[in-house]
DNA sequence: GTGATGACGTCTT
DNA sequence: CAAGACGCCATCA
């Protein structure tokens, strides 16, 4: 199959454990592509709802997440977060330091 | 068919 | 230490 940087993008952010997050740049090292972290925020804006692949577990390298235009609403994405036990911090972006996704492979 | 844009991150000056 | 430029590739106009 033709193995386009989208589609192992996907298959990376699909194996985020639930109550985990992840950063674009992680995902894109992960993918094998150290220096593509903006296709990664791009594919994932593509990504229907349906679709197995957690986009809202997939954030900035600041714990921030996406505008509202993206879920549909900003709160969208950190309810679905809080669901998932996700720690923020008083800023209120996602607290990297406690939840942010440690591959097995590091 | 060409040009510009985009959920970002890392390197260099 | 901080700010700026580069990279990467698919989708939209």
């Amino acid at each position: 199959m033709h193995t386009s940087l989208f589609q192992q993008f996907y298959r990376t952010v699909r194996q985020i454990p639930r109550g985990k997050v992840a950063t674009y740049g992680q995902i894109a090292r992960l993918s094998g592509h150290p220096r593509c972290a903006r296709q990664v925020g791009f594919a994932l804006s593509l990504l229907p709802q349906g679709s197995d692949v957690p986009a809202h577990r997939v954030i900035n390298r600041k714990g921030e997440m996406a505008p509202e235009h993206v879920f549909g609403s900003c709160d969208y994405q950190r309810f679905l977060l809080e669901q998932e036990g996700i720690c923020f911090s008083a800023d209120g972006t996602v607290d990297l330091a406690t939840c942010q996704w440690q591959p097995q492979d590091a």
